[in-house]
RNA sequence: GGGCUCGUAGCUCAGUUGGUUAGAGCGUGCGCCUGAUAAGCGCAAGGUCGGAAGUUCGAAUCUUCCCGGGCCCA
């Protein structure tokens, strides 16, 4: 029996390839991408595609620091998809990626480093450290990038420190002072005590923490006590009369100028005893409750008489702890205001124009200073009372506190949660204070009478976006946001190009800027540092009345780095000679407040155009549970640590599986549930590179008219997957390609297509039609299948390629053929119908054998014969037309008959009454048929004749 | 607290303008094959569509509110 069989297994036609099954991918994968280095390949594709027409994705920078981690995988990934699928649609798509090189996070790790030696350093060493950490990362990125299986211009990639990008940062930021947008003005910003700099919104990070909560009461002036009782506000029992106000910040009532109301809101008069002391306050009729609340008041009266808020301006006050106001201007005094709401507080608002946005802005409306006593390192100057000089600000809370409580003014104290903003650098909670800081107008009237912001809104509907809401975030926060601040008083960053003369009146203008452009071009930023301004400037260069090259002295701050890649567009694509705006930016969604923003602003100053065609956004990893990964919760998922795991294959198939428009859920776990579909879809590639040994369609094609009906389907349901892959792909729908080849190997390949096609593979003779028949379909759908899987499965797929006995298109890669098109001769629409009865017809078979199966009445359904009844005659004309035996192939079954009447059973499933045919296993009524081969079915006698 | 956004089987995804018992693949369980073999095939069990109320003859789909995520901001 052993032997026998062997005999006839021998004159099969088993699969054969030296594709291996395992795929050993952290092992193959550096080969092929070495080999892909050796053969320059990404130069190779540029070449090949150099006079078509030009695809670009302009790459955001990342920064230059750490390992890459999930988020840079599916950024990387996205973009490598996208590029290598378009030039596989016959575009030229250059890839240059970036990096963010300067800034505060590298400047303050190597500062760490130096630690106390820092001080005896200059801007210079600092920097040349810097430069070199940047380098450092660069590198390392660089190969955990090409590790991924990306292809670009990694020899040459853009960085923000590069001379050449420095001196377009510097033209674009002269086209914005041309345009009027450029000004310097003392005014409150976000301010990182910590790090001792300015910091953009971008730069910051809230987070939960506890403030003190307090209501304070703020005497009035005898004048305006007499007044307030003429209004009925309070008689000769009020005692002290006082506007009462709340604040979370007892530390910025040193800078307080002025208590704002609100000219429509209602006011009263509370009277109660307070330390033994009567006092009346004036609160906003609508906060009376809380006020109450929050000070325990049991015992007291309120005034019957309401006031509204405009009847309260001008009234004055004594500050509760500085006998002489500081300023040169009026201070005191009750102002009106518009954002004074009834949400929370008292309805009177502390205003310290130093150290608020709305502050500052009500106190220019009313000619009050802008008065911030606190020094950079965020303690108290010389003009604050002797008992706060000198400390720092954000540990005076408690005896602001008790000096107020000590002078019977603080009503009512206690805590308040609250997420509050902290520099994303040193983690400290940061202030709001008035420095001089240069900014960038976004109300400005440029010389087109239109302003930044109104620009932004008039071009933000032309660009596309992807996903479709981003449209609306991006114009939200625009309409929104204030001017930007973009000067840092840090040393590593581009300096900003200003001079001042010694009355300290600035030199910056178009010519100016565009003199440093050039000197930078030439020596980069450093020069900055060491060149005097005569040499950076040129000793030709033409000085406006006032300055001479003598007294000129060079600003000492440097840009927000956001700033500096804000310029790519400008320093990387156009210098690249590309058009801009490019085809697409395409980051993680919180890029639309910064990178695309703080490009988009840049450019339409600029050259009033946007930067991008087409924004597309990603989501963030968050872990199995939906939760925002981090190292200190332990959910975090360490990028090289599953690369070196799986393999770039593995990731990359993860990150086309997911729908990246939302958070895309990520864990080991999940990641190595990929290995699955990765061996499905191989081992699928496999059998169909295996059965084609030997075949070249070119010699031994089988017309599609010609083709058995169930060869036909498989092309028809290739074209469907060619269609829908190509239109997901199009539209940017990683998660729909994989879902569709995924499925189409899994079920019409593997399940339908590749087990029918066994008896016809295997044992008809070689070289018979109805084997070519199969192999023309076959040759087809692994040809189509491998190029629509090589933009996402690179290396495999250039394995399969290598694979290939028979090429389609001969190339040195699979990543320089052409996407598969649809074949417009194959209608796979016509036999649909048709098809749907014949597999659903399948199904109920298949279901009828397992019952026999459970029985022990067969094994495998080529041991059945079925026997099917109906008296549909649709039904009936489509499987008679199709052919019972085809159906019986379809099936696996060894005999299929019609009985034509109805019956409670559609399906009659038995074990076949005939023999098993040794060779192919068949219960055929041929078997035996052949007194030679009396073992043996008639096709299995007439294959061995032959 | 605000803007944007998401919440359909264990996982990844489908569910057209509201319309019959909510689908697929994977995974799981059970079984088969041993001529794709560290493969292949079949069958089955899994969901009150985040929750509640409402509109409607009818809601996963529309409205409102609530709960829980995410990004960005205050």
């Amino acid at each position: 029996m052993t032997e026998e069989k062997s005999n006839y297994r021998a004159s099969l036609n088993l699969p054969q390839t030296k594709f291996a099954m395992k795929a050993n991918l952290t092992q193959q994968e550096p080969i092929r991408r070495k080999s892909w280095d050796k053969a320059a390949i990404y130069t190779k594709i540029q070449n090949a595609r150099k006079d078509c027409p030009q695809y670009t994705l302009h790459d955001g920078p990342p920064y230059a620091n750490g390992d890459i981690h999930m988020g840079h995988v599916i950024n990387k990934v996205l973009k490598d998809i996208v590029l290598k699928y378009k030039t596989m649609t016959g575009f030229k798509t250059p890839y240059v990626p970036g990096w963010d090189c300067h800034g505060l996070p590298i400047e303050v790790k190597v500062m760490a480093e130096l630690g106390e030696k820092a001080k005896t350093m200059d801007k210079l060493e600092i920097r040349k450290l810097c430069k070199q950490y940047a380098s450092k990362y660069v590198k390392l990125q660089t190969k955990q990038f090409k590790d991924l299986g990306i292809f670009g211009d990694f020899e040459n990639p853009y960085l923000t420190l590069k001379p050449q990008y420095e001196a377009g940062m510097c033209e674009v930021f002269a086209a914005l002072v041309e345009k009027g947008l450029v000004y310097k003005q003392l005014k409150p910003i976000h301010w990182s005590v910590g790090c001792q700099t300015a910091l953009a919104d971008a730069e910051l990070e809230y987070q939960d923490i506890s403030s003190p909560s307090i209501f304070v009461n703020f005497p009035v002036v005898a004048e305006s006590a007499a007044k307030l009782k003429s209004l009925g506000l309070a008689n000769d029992n009020s005692g002290t009369v006082c506007f009462m106000i709340w604040t979370t910040t007892p530390w910025t009532l040193a800078a307080n100028l002025a208590i704002t109301v609100n000219p429509h809101l209602d006011y009263v008069a509370v009277s109660y005893t307070h330390n033994g002391k009567k006092i009346t306050s004036i609160v906003a009729q609508a906060r009376l409750e809380a006020v109450k609340a929050a000070g325990n008041l049991t015992d007291y009266a309120v005034s019957e008489k309401t006031v509204k808020g405009r009847d309260l301006i001008g009234l004055r006050y004594e500050h509760p702890f500085i006998e002489k106001n500081p300023t040169d201007k009026d201070a005191y005094i009750v102002i009106g205001g518009d954002f004074v709401t009834t949400e929370d507080g008292t309805g009177l608002v502390h205003t310290a124009p130093g150290h608020g946005v709305e502050d500052y802005h009500a106190g220019m409306q009313h000619n009050l200073a802008v008065y911030s006593p606190v020094k950079d390192d965020g303690c108290y100057d010389q003009t604050v009372p002797s008992w706060l000089c000198g400390k720092n600000v954000l540990k005076v809370d408690k005896e602001v506190n008790e000096h107020l409580a000590g002078k019977g003014l603080l009503f009512a104290e206690g805590k308040i949660t609250h997420s509050y903003p902290h520099c994303w650098r040193s983690r400290m909670p940061v202030i709001f204070r008035a420095t001089e800081q240069w900014f960038i107008s976004v109300d400005n009237q440029m010389p087109s009478g239109k302003s930044l912001r109104q620009l932004a809104l008039e071009r933000i509907p032309q660009v596309k976006w992807v996903p479709a809401w981003g449209q609306k975030r991006i114009t939200g926060m625009l309409e929104s946001r204030p001017d930007w601040c973009i000067s840092r008083q840090r040393c590593w960053g581009m300096p900003i190009p200003v001079f001042y003369n010694s009355d300290e009146k600035s030199l910056i203008t178009k010519e100016s800027v565009l003199a440093v452009a050039e000197h930078f071009r030439k020596k980069g930023s450093d020069s900055w540092f060491t060149d005097s301004p005569k040499e950076i400037l040129g000793e030709n260069f033409k000085l406006p009345a006032g300055f001479t090259f003598d007294d000129l002295k060079k600003e000492e701050n440097i840009f927000d780095v956001w700033f500096e890649s804000g310029c790519s567009w400008h320093s990387v694509a156009k210098q690249a000679g590309w058009p801009v705006p490019v085809d697409l930016y395409l980051e993680g969604s919180d890029q639309h407040r910064g990178w695309f923003q703080l490009s988009l602003l840049p450019a339409l100053g600029a050259i009033g155009c946007e930067p991008f065609k087409t924004v597309l956004t990603h989501g963030f990893t968050v872990d199995d549970q939906g939760r925002k990964q981090s190292k200190s919760l332990g959910n975090y998922v360490n990028a090289q640590e599953e690369i070196t795991k799986y393999g770039s294959d593995i990731l990359r198939l993860w990150v086309s599986s997911v729908n990246y428009q939302e958070d895309m859920r990520c864990s080991d776990t999940l990641i190595s549930r990929l290995q699955d579909a990765y061996r499905k879809i191989r081992n699928t590639i496999r059998y169909l590179l295996s059965n084609l040994s030997g075949f070249d369609p070119a010699k031994n094609p089988v017309a599609y008219d010609q083709m058995y009906e169930i060869d036909k389907w498989a092309l028809q349901q290739l074209q469907k997957l060619i269609a829908e892959v190509s239109d997901s792909y199009e539209n940017f729908l990683f998660h729909k390609v994989y879902t569709l080849i995924y499925n189409f190997c899994s079920v019409e390949m593997s399940s339908i297509y590749m087990d029918v096609l066994k008896d016809r593979l295997y044992c008809d003779s070689k070289d018979s039609l109805s084997r070519q028949s199969a192999q023309t379909a076959m040759f087809k759908i692994l040809d189509s299948l491998n190029r629509m899987l090589a933009p996402i499965l690179v290396h495999t797929a250039e394995e399969i390629y290598e694979a290939m006995e028979v090429k389609a298109e001969v190339a040195d890669s699979v990543h320089l053929l052409s996407m598969p098109k649809v074949d417009v001769s194959i209608d796979w629409k016509k036999d649909e119908a048709k098809w749907e009865k014949l597999m659903g017809l399948r199904d109920e078979v298949l279901k009828e054998l397992e019952g026999l199966r459970k029985n022990e009445q067969i094994a495998s359904n080529q041991e059945s014969s079925i026997i099917i009844n109906t008296d549909d005659s649709e039904l009936i004309n489509v499987v008679e037309k199709f052919g019972l035996d085809n159906f019986a192939a379809l099936c696996i079954v060894s005999e299929v008959k019609i009985e034509k009447k109805k019956s409670d059973k559609l399906v009659n499933a038995q074990k076949s009454s005939h023999k098993k045919c040794q060779r192919c296993w068949n219960y055929w009524p041929s078997v035996g048929a052949n007194a030679e081969q009396s073992d043996l079915c008639e096709r299995c006698v007439n294959v061995i004749k032959s």
